[in-house]
DNA sequence: ACGACATGCATCAGCAATGATGCAAGTAGA
DNA sequence: TCTACTTGCATCATTGCTGATGCATGTCGT
């Protein structure tokens, strides 16, 4: 069923992607026209690569959650709990970084879905260890928690002028995450 | 320039922001046939009463900024910073809930921009005055904290099946800015 | 080097959305 | 009530996007 595919065809796969990604982060109701623009091919080989919009929108997904998974099951889960958050965090923030549309659009595709599902486990997991070392309050919802945590990643990531690394960006994540910006 | 509208003109035109809110909310990419049906008129009307698509996405990011606008300038600068974000936080609520589109929608409109640079400056300000009295941390960018803040807002507004009301919300965001979720 | 495959280009068909208009019926407001 | 305005309906033109294909040229892998 899966047949070897040749090496330009993978770059060219790839290229198209890497444009749909940046193309759509810019106008999400751009045209393939634009994408293929962006990919430095003609329009005709997108279509031969992924034969319709919506297929390309849902590899482009696939492909994102793919990293997604990644980025999250390479942290290992036996840290200590503020380790785990950052190296989680981290790592999720150089995927979103290049992967920001991608990740974002909502989607029906399955492997992306159990992905999603998936990272969501691990979150809740890290959440649970977390509260049980006594770094997180007791009090608070664990979805709220979760979100919260969603969002200043997000917010995080849609801004790429920033120039700090990634690391610098975690841990100010964390750090807010865990006390806000209060006294 | 400006002539009285008939009574039932600035019905039509609500109707027809309201619904193009609540469709667009679900799908950006709807068309004007779809906004047409939910507004419960003739899609020709909404031809006649916004020229264009982009006319009538103007005119409902400048209406959603008016209200925006209201919400922020009804909150009286003169109370305590504790109170004072609270009740922004509310009033914003309040409006984001309903208009959660329009408010986000990017637009190259001069009476939209106006109004988001004269929120972010009260938003500023009220920073501002906190950290004067003590509330906020004074080692933590303004920048950062005013997209903690809208993030914050953003992730509670974006769920509408919160059956809790608009106080109780508010004052979760105000505790999770200024305290986060740690211990 | 050779066969298989990928690409660019030109070109076509189809479609859905936009935007406009004339006309008859209904409604607001004085 | 009378006038001016608004609406729904039917209809049409236009446009931009999608998706497909045949052919010549170029590139990969063995």
């Amino acid at each position: 069923m899966e047949r070897t595919k040749r090496a330009d065809t993978e770059r060219t796969e790839q290229a198209i992607l890497r444009a749909a990604e940046r193309v759509l982060a810019d106008d999400p109701a751009a045209s393939m026209e634009r994408i293929a623009a962006a990919s430095g091919v003609a329009r005709t080989t997108v279509h031969r690569r992924f034969a319709t919009r919506d297929a390309l929108l849902d590899a482009l997904s696939v492909w994102a959650a793919r990293q997604f998974a990644a980025a999250v099951d390479a942290v290992p889960d036996a840290a200590p709990p503020l380790v785990e958050l950052h190296q989680a965090t981290a790592n999720v923030l150089r995927v979103k970084l290049g992967w920001g549309f991608a990740m974002s659009r909502p989607t029906a595709n399955a492997e992306v879905a159990a992905v999603h599902a998936h990272v969501l486990d691990r979150c809740v997991a890290m959440f649970g260890r977390a509260r049980d070392a006594g770094v997180l309050r007791a009090d608070v919802e664990v979805d709220w928690a979760r979100r919260v945590y969603y969002g200043l990643i997000h917010e995080t990531a849609d801004r790429r002028d920033d120039t700090a690394d990634v690391d610098t960006l975690a841990a100010r994540i964390v750090d807010t995450l865990l006390h806000g910006i209060g006294t």
